[in-house]
RNA sequence: GGGCUUAUAGCUCAGUUGGUUAGAGCGCACCCCUGAUAAGGGUGAGGUCACUAGUUCGAAUCUAGUUAGGCCCA
């Protein structure tokens, strides 16, 4: 029987010819010397196949009946809390990468913040409200050709929120994470929804809140508001007018000696011209005085020959002026006797009309962005029906559509209009009706950011919180500082509704007692209740205000932002569910980039409204899932990957080491290569924790008296590592504290440490001190390993724990992570085991490239019976004789290693020794004995 | 179009205040081991630091622009 083989080397001096292998047959040897030996034991320590698919639920169903989260509350109850409020995704989809990555970096926070000692809370939220979900529902509705009335709606707006819900729970549980997942906070909840009331409640009681008008698509036919969502644009035929503005006051001066000067506006809509109040030039773009007989027209430069072309007119330009020139002028409105103020506004273009558009700040989203700039009421003739009122005079009772004619006549009796045109152009129409919309001001509310200073204390707080990256930082003042007042209303079935009730003469009651008895209604109730019940059964019996008794609803919903800007109170104040309870600010708020405009944002003003400060100390931000080419992730691409089929295929916990593997401050790539990457990295891991844990199956867990160097050494290391990695977590920087990981697994480990003691573990006696020694230094190692390891890969942590000799605790997440003292440390860096083995590693790695090329001139396959003369300088000699001989042969793998001081550096021979048939290594104290031989450790290890 | 942001080896990333020959891991190639074995080890080859123009004795690093992505707006 063939039980070994023998490499029988001859080495005629150099230059070599072919070097001949030769196997041999030996005779068995009278002792199974194998079983000897101390190998790993396989089925101790954890599986190499991971099977993670499979290992993991199971892993979970162990985590849920030991109730994990609980428990670790429980433990760490005394313990200083770092608290991360939740941001909550919205529930209308099973989760995606994007979501996935999320929930995983908050978790890497979490767990990594366990590892530390904290007690870390993690109340998971959801967002229920709002447009997508109450679209889906339609759909479904609209599938079975059912119109449902608003309870019927709500109600299954509810349910469909209630569904995903439950989906999202069950993908971010199998994540790994771990959070009060049996009751997250949802701003569908009752309470919650009572608690955004009494937001809203405090935010009037403040006078933070007010009533004003903002321009919403309107459909005229329905008599409804419309979201952006609820449009289709189609095809439409328009009256294009062009109508000329007399100039009152030209503000510096631009008209001088000129007379009869006006400025010509475009428009598609002439019925908004009633509305009119402004009239807007692009600062940047030069126009045109032109001379067209005894009058002077200003038009944008470029568009004046087709402008005049149209007209049927011949010009000639008398003056050129930058568009700012005209700001603050005043020109006469074309019909009434009124101004109409020359504006600036960027949205200018030169695409169509006269580069001078016509401002109706009641009329149009950007109208009245620039009349709001300029302090232009917003004005608009128009009622819900589409039909002009009295504020536009002699038009009062045209329905808009009549405009066309009515409006245009009017303007050509005038000798405004100087021309009128079919124009055929995409107009929005209401998806429902297909009948076209207008835009329409109406009646909203607002969170003003002057009053009491908000924007100003806002700006104020923006400084005191901790921005990751810092890029966050601008971006966030940038935010805060540019925006608008918060309009909080949605005229929109699927919302918490606006808690105020109007009397008689249609005036607001802003009072905390009735606003109160909405919220105790909506508590017990939830608010669907304010649709059911009459005004009479929500307020106080006898409630009056102003002497008035008789009231009627808003039917406003509040903004989705408005209730996840809440969170903050209501989860955190403790106020919905004292369970929740922790204090104000967070330590810290994790979301994507995008979120500086919306949650990161709405939590400050309400925040800082309501509290006086920002919610959170710090806030990290992460970039969105592109596929490996860059691109943006999208189903016609072909690129998504779906992270509920990576866990059901490759485990959460390789996705877990994706996420922790790029740089999720930018935008990070994901793909099937990639994921595949992970793998094999994740692998690698586990395979270093089960060759460690395999070598301790007979680990007697006592401290030896004498630890080894290398063991000491490599002891240092892995303090040196956690000191690392709790740097890196604690600066939320997973990916350095992963490939710390990472390279020491490799290069430490795999490539040295484990290679080299490989020999004393396998051959020393089982219990002998040096044996002892490698076994105390591989379960430290192990154990600072798993504790930096838990929070990235939490079931392998796990799992290994769950074998780990000497575990106490239930769970690696009871543990913590033992980080040196600065004591500690300096004593490492300046004791001489750094300096020492980082100079063995460096002439390791010499010998080893030198050897690389030996083998090529010998024509040699390998070295195992090799014998490596290093010859070095006196110093260099000294040192490497310190380790001992019987160990360089173990730290360089060579089975001898001889040492000479020469300047001929390193060279290697054909070993001339006997093969220990033991440990497989030649050596000089190799003898038979009993028929076997034998080195001199060989045989005491087997009691010869 | 505007604000913010990114671009370094096939991939994921390091590269301190400008300063020798730009690094690591993975992957790849070649080789070894077969007592970590659907593992492990060794050696090696890979880069015009997106492009262009500047500043400087010297630029991956500073400035401006260009190109291509991303987020938020318009």
């Amino acid at each position: 029987m063939l039980i070994g083989r023998a490499m029988s080397l001859n080495f005629p001096p150099r230059p070599a010819t072919s070097l001949h292998v030769h196997a041999r047959y030996t005779r068995k040897p009278p002792m199974d010397l194998k079983a000897t030996l101390n190998l790993p034991d396989p089925n101790f320590t954890i599986p190499m196949k991971a099977d993670l698919a499979i290992r993991e639920p199971e892993i979970l169903a162990e985590w849920k009946a030991s109730q994990i989260y609980h428990q670790l509350q429980k433990e760490r109850k005394d313990a200083p809390a770092f608290v991360l409020h939740d941001g909550p995704p919205y529930t209308n989809s099973a989760i995606h990468l994007g979501t996935a990555m999320n929930k995983i970096l908050k978790d890497f926070v979490l767990k990594s913040r366990l590892m530390m000692g904290y007690r870390v809370p993690y109340v998971p939220g959801y967002d229920n409200h709002g447009l997508p979900i109450e679209q889906a529902v339609m759909k479904k509705f609209a599938e079975k050709k059912e119109k449902p009335d608003l309870p019927t709606l709500r109600q299954a707006c509810r349910d469909h929120a209630a569904e995903y819900i439950k989906i999202q729970t069950e993908q971010f549980e199998r994540l790994g994470i771990f959070g009060l997942w049996e009751k997250p906070y949802r701003t569908m909840d009752f309470r919650f929804e009572a608690a955004i009331v009494r937001v809203f409640g405090k935010l009037v009681s403040l006078g933070q809140v007010y009533r004003g008008l903002k321009p919403v698509m309107w459909s005229p036919t329905s008599r409804t508001a419309l979201a952006d969502t609820e449009i289709v644009y189609e095809e439409h035929v328009s009256k294009s007018i062009f109508v000329r503005f007399p100039l009152l006051d030209d503000h510096n001066g631009w008209s001088k000696g000129l007379e009869n000067v006006y400025t010509i506006i475009w428009t598609t809509t002439p019925w908004t011209i009633p509305a009119n109040l402004g009239v807007a030039f692009h600062p940047g773009l030069d126009y045109v005085i032109a001379k067209v007989g005894g009058d002077h027209y200003v038009v944008q430069e470029d568009l004046a020959p087709s402008v005049f072309e149209k007209l049927g007119l011949k010009y000639e330009v008398v003056r050129t002026l930058l568009g700012s020139s005209f700001e603050f002028s005043k020109f006469k409105h074309p019909i009434y006797e009124r101004e109409s103020l020359g504006v600036l506004a960027n949205y200018v273009t030169t695409e169509d009309g006269t580069g001078v558009v016509h401002t109706a700040p009641g009329h149009g989203r950007e109208d009245f962005m620039t009349g709001a700039k300029y302090g232009l009421p917003v004005l608009c003739p128009v009622n819900e029906a589409g039909v002009l009122t009295e504020e536009a005079a002699e038009f009062a009772g045209v329905k808009y559509t009549e405009c066309d004619t009515v409006v245009v006549n009017r303007l050509q009796g005038l000798g405004a209009l100087l021309h009128v045109e079919d124009y055929h152009h995409q107009y929005p129409h209401a998806e429902r009706d297909g009948k076209p919309v207008i835009f329409r001001a109406t009646e909203q509310w607002f969170v003003s950011m002057e009053d009491n200073g908000l924007r100003a204390q806002m700006l104020d707080q923006i400084e005191q919180v901790q921005w990751v990256p810092e890029s966050g930082y601008g971006r966030i003042k940038g935010m805060i500082g540019g925006r608008p007042d918060w309009c909080i209303s949605r005229q929109r079935p699927w919302g918490v509704g606006i808690p105020v009730f109007y009397t008689s003469s249609r005036m607001p009651v802003l009072d905390s007692a009735a606003i109160e008895a909405v919220a105790q209604l909506i508590e017990r109730e939830g608010s669907d209740a304010w649709y059911t019940k009459s005004p009479a059964e929500i307020l106080p019996s006898g409630y009056s205000f102003n002497g008035e008794t008789e009231f009627t609803k808003e039917t406003d919903v509040f903004d989705v932002w408005f209730d996840s800007g809440s969170t903050n109170i209501a989860v955190l104040g403790g106020d919905v569910y004292p369970e929740w309870k922790e204090a104000l600010p967070a330590d810290l708020y994790l979301e994507g980039s995008d979120q500086h405009r919306g949650w990161f944002n709405v939590s400050m003003v309400i925040g800082t409204a309501a509290n006086g400060a920002a919610p959170y100390k710090a806030v990290v931000t992460h970039g969105f899932v592109t596929d490996e080419q860059g691109r943006k992730m999208s189903k016609r691409l072909g690129n998504v990957i779906d992270p509920n089929e990576v866990c059901a295929s490759l485990g959460a916990d390789v996705l877990r080491y994706w996420c922790a593997s790029v740089n999720y401050a930018d935008d990070v790539p994901c793909g099937q290569d990639l994921l595949k990457v992970s793998g094999e990295g994740y692998r690698t891991i586990r395979n270093t924790l089960r060759f460690l844990l395999g070598n301790l199956y007979d680990y007697d867990l006592v401290v030896p008296t004498e630890i080894l160097e290398i063991d000491q050494w490599i002891i240092e290391q892995a303090e040196l590592l956690v000191a690392e990695v709790n740097e890196n977590y604690r600066d939320y920087e997973f990916k350095k504290a992963l490939s710390a990981i990472n390279d020491f697994c490799i290069k430490q480990l795999s490539a040295f440490y484990l290679d080299a003691i490989k020999d004393r573990m396998y051959c020393d006696g089982a219990k002998w001190h040096t044996r002892r020694s490698g076994q105390h230094a591989c379960h430290v190692v192990l154990g600072h390993l798993l504790t930096c390891v838990a929070p990235i890969l939490p079931f392998t942590a796990e799992e290994t724990y769950a074998r780990f000799p000497g575990a106490k605790l239930a769970s690696i997440f009871s543990e913590v992570m033992s980080v040196p003292s600065t004591q500690r440390l300096a004593e490492i860096e300046a004791g001489p085991l750094q300096v020492r083995y980082a100079r063995l590693l460096e002439i390791r790695g010499e010998v080893f490239a030198r050897f690389e090329e030996w083998k090529r001139e010998n024509e040699a396959k390998n070295g195992q019976a090799v014998v490596a003369h290093i010859r070095e300088d006196a110093d260099t000699v000294e040192f490497l004789k310190s380790f001992g001989q019987d160990e360089l042969a173990n730290l360089f793998k060579f089975s001898w290693v001889e040492i000479a001081e020469d300047p001929s550096a390193v060279d290697f021979t054909a070993s001339t020794y006997l093969q220990c048939e033991r440990s497989k290594l030649y050596r000089p104290d190799v003898e038979e004995v009993q028929g076997m031989k034998l080195s001199q450790r060989d045989r005491r290890a087997v009691g010869i």
